[in-house]
Order: C-alpha cells, then structure tokens, then sequence
DNA sequence: TAAAATCTTTGATACAGGTCAAGAGCAGAT
DNA sequence: ATCTGCTCTTGACCTGTATCAAAGATTTTA
C-alpha cells in the first residue's frame, strides 16, 4: 500500500472535507457520512481561464468548488456576453444542465480551482434513500432560484453605485462566511466581469469604485478592496432602510 | 355514494388531468399514475388580485396551475417591485419557498385562477419511491434556473425594444404550446407590470408597443395584441441571426 | 529588463430611457 | 346610462449611463 493512494482516498472524502458544511447538509450520523461519500467521484483541478464546462456540452456531473472562484456566463447570438454569477468554494455549479441534459452556460475559472465531480445520477439514486441529501439538494436549487429573483431586481430596479454596493456586500459576506475578512477583498473578476453581472459597461463600474472611493466608504487598490463604512455601503444599497 | 364527490375526487386526480403532460413527467405506466394522483392533496381557487401565497408566509405547498394567470413579485425594502415572472397553466410556482421554508416573493393572481395545491413533503416522499418523479423536480427546478439567466441577460444587455420582442415571442409561445393561437393574445398584465418585469417604466412599454404597431409588426389593441410579422420580431430580438 | 498586452481610470459627449404632465379610452360601480 | 377610477398613450424635457478616446497601471512575455 502506498501513501498517496491513502492520502488520495482520504482527500477525496466529504467527511473529512472541511468544506461540508458549506456545501453538504449537516446533521448527518457517521453512517450516513460513509454514503455520503459516494456522492463524489473524483476531483479535478482547472486552471485559471479554463472552463469546467461550456454552453452545449453534455451534462453528467455537478461541481463542488472545493478551491478556486468561477464565474458563469452566457452569450446571446449575436455575442453579447451576460454573467449570470460568481461562485467560490462551497458552492455548487452546474445545475442549469439538469434540464435538458446539455449545460446552458460556460464556468471559467477566474484563479486556479479545484473541484469535487458529483455524477448526478449518484445524486439521484443516493438521494432516494437519504432524505436529508434529499431535501439538501432541493435546497440547493432553491437558493440559486432566490439568488437570481434578488439579481432581478438588481438588474431591474437599482441604480449603478446601489448595484456595486450591493455586489461588494454580498461578496465579503460570503468571504466572511468562509473565514476570510469582513471588510478585505481581493477581486478574482475584471471591471468588465463586474459590470457584465451588474448590466452595466466597465467605465461605469470604475467610477462607482471612484466616487466610493473618494467619499472615504472603501479603499480600492486595482482588484483589492476594503470596507472601510459598511453601513454608508449598505445605506446606498438600501436607501430606506438607513433613511 | 353521491355524484359530487365521485366528481370531486375524478378531479382532483393527476391521471384525469388534461394538463398532466405539461407539469408532470411522462411516460408512466397505470401503476405509477396511481401514486402520481397522492401528490395532489386539494385544488384552491384563487380571485384576480388575490395572492396565492406571500413574501414571509411558511412554505409547505408547490402549486400547478390549472387554470388563470399569475405573476410572482418581490418588493424591496424601500418599496420598489420586481416581476419575477408570469406563470399560466401547467406551470409550478413556489419553489422560492424551498430553501428556508418560507416564501420570498409574492404569487398574484393576473384574473381568476385554480391551483393544485401539492404538499412538498409528498412530493419528496413520493419521489424516493419514483426515479422519474425525482428527476422531474430535479427538471422544473433547473427550468426555473435557466429562464431566470435568460432574463438575466435580457435585462442585463438589451434595450426596451428587443426586451418587449422577446417577451411577446416567448408568451405566445408558451401560448400556442397549450393550444392557443400562435399570433394572437390577451396580455393578462398590465403595462406597469410588463415594464417591471422588463426592468422597464410604463411609458417605455408603451412606446414600444406604438412603434412596433406603426411599423407594422404588430397589431395592438390594449390588452389585445396580435402578431403580424413574427419573423421582424425575431429579428428585433436577436439582429444577428437574422442579419 | 524591456516590450507587449491587458486592465483601469478619467474626461468629453451622446443618447436611450426616465420623469413629468395631460388627455383619451375603458371597465366597474351606482 | 353616467360617473369614477384605472390604464394607456403621447409629448416635452431631463438625467444616468453608454460611448468614444486617451493615458496610466499592472501583469505577462520575450
């Protein structure tokens, strides 16, 4: 028997993964722990720019971000680009697939990533006898659901600094969620990215950062940011709320 | 035995359902339409501008649509509306309430309506016994996610004439899907409400409507609208194919 | 280390769609 | 049938963001 085989068999595991509980339902006995590890089939690393799929490729797996931040994206016909989110470890992609067995949109990676190959037919058979892996994966999709109405209303009703306030909020507090700071960021996307996912051109995502930046709310360095007046962010995020 | 119930209990039955081959999967033999008709629990009738269930209300139910036309809304703290979407019969509304077990957005009947009102714990029982019911949640959730990116680049990257283009093409498609015109149709919603979906203002809505109706695309009468040239409607929508 | 490529910032100008306003059409209530 | 209150249309004007352009910063390549 040989070490990295161990080592292998031992990362590959969602129960020793220390990601579980972001992207894995909880409260599960070690029995359960034990099937859960079934789910997983094997990791696969891609580098920074490289898709781990794209628009018209068959759909087998989903991905769990175990390393490394994506985004997705869609492009019209005639060529205009939309991204349609950012996703860090935790998370899960590739539900757009399910439906008609092709993906719909592209997943690059913005850094070098790791991801954990959840074949969804493991998922659908693991599931029929696991309720709460059941109910986990429904949530899942519910909450992608839930992201996209508040992108909605984003896209729909806000203006450009309330977008790029409630992006810089939402994205420290999912860094947050993870560990990292609640007021640093480095950005893994462009302006061009932030400004596609916020339907707005790149000029004017750089002035939003500016005007922000000279009213003393953030800090920004090229792609580093700080909070410095979360609730001034929030104020301009949400208007009424802070009056 | 009396015939009013004979009658009520023939209705409520998925396997006598005219709709059944849209909102539920095909392909089942006698056996399993048996247990298909247990997800249905009650129909409810819901009144034109009645809310079928709200933003904060618990979630237990996803409902069918049988018959009537209904929006889903979200509304921001400082009062602002979004149209999520429009749903008609044999569609499945509810599933934002899935992920906390409480709804996030409003349902409003657009004029009267029934539902089949399906308790989610049913079908989530009845689907670990039901590979191809699994996998029909599993679908309308996917479906759910990759409409919602479509109106995300609609409302990220087109201006008011191709965004009303292509909610004219798409409606009357799914109209003529149920055996409705393919040209012709009654818009259940307002103009206010078109634009909100269409991250538009009334007006803009209006506007686009006169234009197209001057340039002979459409014919417009109020709620009524008819469509004269689909293939320029196409091509307002998407100029590329189209050249 | 230099050169090339990419990304970002900032300014000047243009325009699509928003805002405000008034009147017309239509449906439900009395 | 007439009134009342929505909805819808259209015009005039305004504003927020796009567009175009140029230069500065940073990263990658050679």
């Amino acid at each position: 028997m040989n070490s990295v085989t161990i080592q292998e068999a031992i990362k590959v595991a969602c129960s020793n993964c220390n990601l579980r509980e972001l992207c894995m339902p909880v409260g599960f006995d070690p029995d359960d722990m034990k099937k859960l590890d079934e789910v997983v089939a094997t990791r696969r690393r891609v580098k920074q720019g490289d898709t781990l799929f794209a628009n018209g490729e068959t759909f087998t797996s989903l991905f769990a971000i175990r390393t490394g931040f994506f985004k997705t994206c869609i492009s019209s016909e005639d060529g205009r680009e939309q991204v349609t989110g950012f996703q860090m470890a935790g998370e899960i992609i590739g539900l757009d697939g399910i439906v008609s067995d092709f993906h719909s949109c592209n997943a690059v990676a913005l850094e070098d990533a790791e991801v954990c190959v959840m074949p969804f037919a493991n998922i659908e058979e693991l599931s029929r006898g696991f309720p709460l892996l059941q109910r986990h994966v429904h949530k899942v999709m519910s909450r992608e659901i839930v992201r996209e109405n508040g992108v909605m209303m984003l896209l729909g009703n806000m203006r450009a600094e309330e977008r790029l306030a409630a992006f810089l909020l939402n994205l420290v507090q999912r860094l947050h969620a993870r560990g990292l700071s609640q007021s640093e960021m480095v950005l893994r996307m462009t302006r061009e990215e932030i400004g596609s996912y916020l339907g707005l051109k790149l000029e004017t995502v750089s002035r939003a950062f500016s005007k922000f930046s000279d009213s003393g709310i953030i800090e920004v360095k090229q792609r580093y940011v700080r909070i410095i007046a979360p609730d001034a962010l929030k104020k301009i995020f949400n208007p009424q709320t802070y009056s």
